[in-house]
DNA sequence: GTGTTATATAACCTATCAGTTATGCAAGCT
DNA sequence: AGCTTGCATAACTGATAGGTTATATAACAC
């Protein structure tokens, strides 16, 4: 399946490892191998985490010589954050309720059965 | 890899049909039947996303005769979004500071390597 | 009972993922 | 120039994801 761009962005996030790369990112850029150095993992499969999250926008590359320094890109995260929002909110207030809502609903559609919960 | 809970949140939220499944579960329960209808994907496949959000911990399952409607689980949801908005917070605020603090971190622990272009 | 509806599960296929090693290449260093 | 460092890329591998069809199960309807 083909992701689009917030699909990307939640896909690169599944990733415990990368992850773990956003967060050392967010105190300040670092080199592919300060990246590396954390973890009992090749340095091209750290490459390789690094093209995932930087295909999601969450990092771009600077150049310092022949080190290719990443640095966190906000805006993928911020509409990762807005999408969750939008919906936390939307059940979060409604919960209890929906609750009784659907609970009204089931005893008068159905003779009352019992609840789960 | 196996993901952790939290992983398994954000894969979870990266397909497409998934979030779409939310979103409809967001106005409130519904049968799998239901769920299926809007996608021109077979009932087994739309089964196998409900497993998934489900042991990411996403929805959950009632029962009503022969349905299992499902509904949504705010927990989840929560930890992703706390998550995010810790290092959203980290860096959407702090991005001009971070970035003259690490030039100067850099110029102070090298010796003056010049400046990064 | 028989048949139907709602859902789950199994078996299978293909594509993508996450890792590996080996190699290439550009930019310093001496 | 020749060696080293930092990183990227290719080719390979095993595992998992996401879909399919076919079948099983369970509760209802007659």
């Amino acid at each position: 399946m083909g992701h689009d761009r917030l699909g990307a962005t939640f896909a690169a996030l599944a990733d415990p490892t990368r992850r773990a790369i956003l967060v050392r990112l967010a105190s300040g850029e670092a080199s592919v191998m300060e990246l590396a150095e954390p973890f009992r993992m090749s340095q091209p499969a750290i490459s390789k985490h690094l093209k995932v999250l930087e295909r999601a926008g969450l990092i771009s590359r600077g150049r310092d010589a022949q080190r290719r320094p990443r640095r966190l890109e906000a805006k993928s995260l911020e509409e990762a954050t807005e999408w969750l929002e939008r919906y936390r909110e939307f059940w979060e207030g409604n919960y209890q309720r929906l609750d009784a809502l659907l609970e009204e609903l089931k005893t008068t559609q159905k003779k009352g059965r019992s609840t789960k919960r």
